[in-house]
DNA sequence: ATCTATATACCGTCCAGACGGTACAGTCCA
DNA sequence: TGGACTGTACCGTCTGGACGGTATATAGAT
């Protein structure tokens, strides 16, 4: 294997890195292959080598979502704390993110449009939303109330979409908290 | 004021019908000036016309935002079942629509971006965001309960932007149920 | 040991087409 | 007459993508 020119990470996954970051902070206009390349300190020409197109980018980014979507579940499943417990933690936007699930997802969410374009995207979230619902519900078993819980985590997600500060009167922490008693009623 | 040729309402108010719907089906790279005179049956002149810009076009959207959650709140205040039922009424993609809040919002929520273009449409949603609470608080009192039940609000909005399908498992109706359910023990 | 060949991992430039925007002459009612 | 358009032609810029070139490493033949 030939030695690389830059440092850090491998170029295929900086690329990547750089794409998610373009197309959260700019959306997917300001996501252009130049930008992607500057970005990722990478010309033109060695993004086109590890992508032979931005439909390829596209799917090289749809597939690290479906990895760490992957990923995500099984972490949610081994959590000391809980399946629910996991979810929360990782939906709030300033929290952990052990396998960058979130970055990917919300980079996914800016080319999830209605056109047959964005279709493949569609689908992958619907896999990584269905994952999640299924981890969520073998634990809290009663159906209506984990995707509760799942909903309020997307609401979550889309704040940080559309860049709101969560308002601070309250926490998200007193918000879970609420959500994990509910859960205890409940069961 | 001059006779129209084409039928329906005015030029001005097809063309920004036309740019939401871009905007959700399409994505903003579909949502082009010529893409949006085509659909809304104007020539690009007459789009021009109107909207002497880009920055103009969003700018009239942005302010049909902010022009329909005024009114969309004064409706939640009004509705014989309360703030919240209207609010959940309306957050389900199939769902009633009086004032059409949803479509503009989605079509606002795609040129929402991280940048600084997309700085005054994330402020506009923040608003919107913040009247729906408001007139969300005045009826729940709990203010961990209202922010739950705007979450879950927000959560069905995203899944209309990724267009998927509300699994079947779990109707819209009994999350609401639960929702009404634990608003009442609350209060 | 050296020469040749092939593969990997890029770099930098060029181009056709699409995009936002301008300009302007003409048309159709009221 | 003038407001509300239509239609066409055009321009500068940006974008995706094609393409040819370069540096390094490995493998096999001689």
């Amino acid at each position: 294997m030939a030695e690389r020119r830059n440092a850090g990470p491998p170029a295929r996954d900086r690329v990547l890195d750089a794409y998610e970051t373009l197309l959260i902070e700019q959306g997917p206009g300001g996501a252009t292959l130049d930008a992607v390349a500057a970005s990722a300190e990478v010309s033109k020409g060695g993004l086109l080598y590890h992508f032979s197109s931005k439909e390829s980018l596209v799917g090289g980014l749809l597939d690290r979502l479906r990895e760490r979507s992957a990923l995500d579940a099984e972490r949610m499943r081994s959590d000391p704390d809980g399946a629910v417990a996991y979810y929360l933690r990782t939906s709030v936007p300033g929290g952990e993110s052990p396998v960058g699930l979130t970055r990917t997802y919300l980079a996914a969410l800016r080319i999830a449009d209605g056109s047959a374009a964005g279709a493949p995207a569609r689908e992958a979230l619907a896999a990584v939303d269905a994952d999640g619902l299924a981890a969520l519900r073998e634990e809290v078993g009663d159906p209506v109330l984990s995707w509760l819980v799942q909903l309020v985590g997307d609401g979550l997600y889309l704040r940080t979409l559309t860049g709101a500060p969560l308002t601070g009167e309250v926490s998200p922490e007193e918000l879970h908290a609420r959500l994990r008693q509910l859960i205890a009623d409940r069961s």
